[in-house]
DNA sequence: CCAATATAGTTGACTAAGTCAACTATTTGC
DNA sequence: GCAAATAGTTGACTTAGTCAACTATATTGG
């Protein structure tokens, strides 16, 4: 997905003004006989008791003979201790001795009281935002290769109200359906609840490694050995990333170790992607009828997969779509 | 509300974490023969053509001698245009060439580059709520004083799955209540949109300036004569500023204009805020009786509130509670 | 009207923060 | 065993910025 110069505009914009603030907050701890680069290697060493200069060095972008220097006046000041590493005689573990400790301690005291005082200044609305915004930045930058890893899970308190949601808002936004349509879903979803058979039903949540839900599935119980799947939805922004391959893989998976014969499913025409995925997933359309629902004339399918014997898992591994003999 | 030392943890950590960050792309910059403080300076002017030193040096934090020398540099190479200012002869207007735009662009283009690369290591989903969460912090900080403002607004899609999403989640993590409180709110507010009567049924949803959803309350037609109120939720981070009352006058003040006699409402004992509201607005509890829902045993209670004639108004205008005559 | 005070900008002298490179001591890998 | 790399130190130096005194101009108050 390309990065547009909106975008751009917008993280320089950020970064220009919480440059700023994080300078305001910086020029507090100058009111005291220590540089600011002098506190935060300070903070380092009382957060990190053992840690080596040169850990520091990396992390803290600073230079290696500079560091050096920092640390030895604090050693000349008896703030700091040094021992030589067991392990490696080069390395020396740093630590804040008690005297350090009462030297530090005041500081922390008055960056906390700072970033108190900012918060203080927030009501509960826009700080709950904006530690949850904090929470969101950091975690965006933390994969590795910051790809979002995601996985599946059950659900629990809040998900089918997620569900709602997101359907309602998704398919309002991208087809136009109006509230029919979350409505349905709302009875769906309290209908799961109510009956739900945890041995042969379930609900599938895609959840990345921050938190964020991505899409859903459900697998209810039909008629005599036929299971439903319903209610797949994938976030716009995590779509093209398989999800939803993975979403309707695991979806029938389950069915097949539950005993199900076949899995049934209700679509429209429209919804275009979805229908690649069902058919890439070895369905096949049974029913046409067109419809008129949630304010727009639509075209129903129904599609089918057969989960017995070997002939549907024959079938299931040519690619779907069997030819007629 | 006051500032818990998690939440000063969390910035701070934040704060950390993102000086790191942006010490990256301020170095990508340093790959110049201009310091970041020099290209600081150009970027404003770029931006803000005409300024005056005396305003960048309040606005950037530098020294008045020391930007001087920068401004004097900049001029002394070409690259700035100062023009003594018709108001006040003290006063000069700073103003990048035509050189001093083709030294400037490369920095400028080498920054956006940095901030695509940064982007586009994202995938879709981290990158929309990295964006998003970047537009919070700086809305948190943007409004006067930092209260959110809050209105009233009716329904739209995706807020009954919201509604289902923030009943299932809070109850659950406050009062410990299991899905099938879930899934009555999803069957209730499924029910709300399939039957709506807009003359006389109304949802309410109370949304920041920033939009977000803070709160909800129903009011939909029962017997004769009667409206309920229903699903009346406040968010934690907006207790205590008046919302609850908000949501509850709105409700009685829609259900007497749309000619009800009385409002009645279903509650739990141990719902102690909601319970006080109800009070405050002149509502009288009516039955109470235990019972075991949402894999809790509660006392279920129901207050009513009358709306028709002087007799009414006088109670309410009482404060609520009527003696016995 | 004018002296005193304040503001905008400049310059000289200086300090603080940090860089660069060469050094010693130790470890690692071939 | 030894060259190369790493951890840490030190001397010399550069860069970034501060401090205070200056000039020019505007504002204020008596």
């Amino acid at each position: 997905m390309p990065v547009s110069n909106e975008q751009i505009s917008e993280v320089r914009a950020f970064n220009r003004d919480y440059t700023r603030r994080i300078g305001v907050l910086s020029e507090g701890l100058l009111d005291s006989p220590y540089s600011l680069t002098e506190v935060r290697v300070m903070y380092e060493i009382a957060h990190r008791p053992g840690v080596m200069a040169a850990q520091l060095a990396g992390e803290l972008g600073l230079d290696r003979g500079y560091l050096s220097r920092i640390l030895k006046g604090f050693e000349a000041k008896g703030l700091l201790a040094r021992a030589t590493s067991a392990a490696d005689a080069r390395r020396r573990h740093l630590r804040l001795t008690p005297a350090g400790r009462r030297v530090f301690a005041p500081l922390e005291r008055r960056s906390q009281r700072q970033v108190r005082s900012m918060l203080s200044g927030l009501d509960g609305s826009r700080r709950a935002a904006l530690l949850e915004a904090m929470s969101v930045i950091r975690g965006a930058f933390s994969a590795p290769g910051g790809q979002a890893q995601v996985s599946l899970r059950t659900h629990r308190p809040g998900d089918m109200g997620w569900v709602v949601e997101r359907h309602g808002a998704l398919y309002f936004r991208e087809y136009g359906w109006n509230e029919e349509f979350e409505a349905l879903v709302a009875g769906i979803t309290a209908d799961f609840i109510r009956t739900l058979d945890p041995a042969r039903e379930r609900c599938w949540i895609a959840e990345s490694t921050a938190g964020r839900r991505l899409g859903c599935i459900f697998l209810v119980a039909g008629e005599s050995g036929t299971a439903k799947l319903r209610l797949l939805l994938v976030e716009p922004e995590a779509r093209g990333l398989g999800l939803g391959r993975m979403l309707v893989s695991e979806c029938v998976r389950f069915a097949r170790a539950a005993g199900y014969e076949r899995i049934v499913l209700w679509t429209q025409e429209n919804l275009a992607a979805a229908r690649h995925l069902y058919e890439q997933a070895g369905f096949t359309r049974t029913a046409r009828e067109p419809h008129r629902s949630f304010g727009k004339d639509l075209v129903g399918e129904t599609w089918q997969l057969e989960l017995t014997g070997r002939r549907a898992a024959a079938r299931h591994a040519a690619g779907g779509r069997s030819h007629a003999t």
